[in-house]
DNA sequence: TTTGTTTCTTGACATTGTGTCAAGTTGACA
DNA sequence: TGTCAACTTGACACAATGTCAAGAAACAAA
């Protein structure tokens, strides 16, 4: 394997392992086999490294598969569940990478740029369903497209499934019902028996 | 105004300023007409600081006042309406130095467990409120307290009012409208005309 | 007015982690 | 043999927190 292939799984395995925030590029380095300024060499500095992780992790766990359930669900309401099965269960993968780089954000502004980026294009599948939602009839009256969008893009916020997931201790399934269940009521008319 | 006071209202008008996590001990001594090590005179480190600042708006803008009409609403459903009124107005008070220490989270333990109580204590508001509504049979039939609790607690986290009001660019009415919108379709039985 | 105490100032320093710089080593390949 | 890329070692700058010690200033009490 090569060295930068070696960065940045050990990059993705230390911030996996959860060791908080204590996860520095000397860490890094030393669990690669390098040395820290051969690190430099291959990525100038940590925000650099964590986004290329997030999309070696992308390439590694196939994130477009994943969403392609979601693209090609035919109903509105088929789209948005399996849009949210999609990427509620990719968060905890990105998770560690995630919260290093969210961490970041208040101080290094590639990071946010880079993170803010990120979900951007999340925000976008989000948009894609309630667009789908709405062309079946099926959005909840009252709400416009770019008003649901920023619920369901809220709703299915990592911060959120943080919340539940580890302050809450919720099960990863109990996560995926409540937000289903929570993005059905408040996005699909009629659909709360 | 003594010391400790215009140390406290120093790093609350800078905090609120915005100016991100710009705001260093040295900005906040130099703020309140003393000298840094003054400031460690009175606080021993940062976290402390910040966890006082919270009090001291606390103090200064009456919470326990604002949270009285939620526990003395006769009915489950107002009990909610008047709980989420309070603390969704209040977030906006409180978000400058939250923001500072939600970002300390990880690196300092002290800032941890300072903001884990706060919002612990938030908690036990939203229970109340759910609790309320369990003893008017109005509780949503599936949903049991502390999961109700749960979900209420997570739709008002600060992290969705900042994610609302900031990056979505909602208004503060907007906001309260969707979340307690949101809240009544989730957790209160019968409630989505 | 003197004395003593508290509060504050000045200035130096330790620590931690990021990022930079420079000089030297190693190994593959032509 | 020479050259080039990748890597190493070691030193340093920088920012921010927090610590330490010595002295100044304000102020109260005798």
């Amino acid at each position: 394997m090569d060295t930068r292939s070696r960065i940045l799984e050990a990059t993705w395995r230390l911030l996996e392992e959860g060791a908080a925030n204590a996860v520095r590029m000397a860490d890094i380095a030393k669990a690669a086999g390098i040395s820290r300024q051969a690190l430099y060499l291959h990525y100038p500095n940590r925000a650099d490294l964590l986004v290329a992780t997030t999309r070696h992790i992308d390439a590694v766990k196939h994130v477009d598969a994943r969403l392609a359930p979601s693209r090609s669900a035919t109903t509105g309401a088929g789209r948005l569940d399996a849009f949210i099965d999609a990427w509620g269960n990719y968060i905890p993968e990105i998770y560690g990478v995630g919260r290093a780089l969210m961490a970041m954000q208040d101080s290094d502004a590639e990071a946010r740029h880079a993170w803010s980026n990120r979900m951007q294009a999340m925000r976008e599948g989000c948009e894609a369903a309630v667009r789908a939602l709405d062309q079946d009839g099926l959005l909840a009256p009252g709400l416009m497209v770019a008003e649901a969008t920023d619920l369901l893009w809220t709703l299915l916020s990592v911060r959120n499934w943080e919340h539940l997931t580890r302050d809450c201790g919720w099960t990863q399934e109990a996560y995926l019902a409540a937000v289903r269940r929570l993005a059905r009521q408040a996005l699909v008319v009629g659909d709360d028996p």
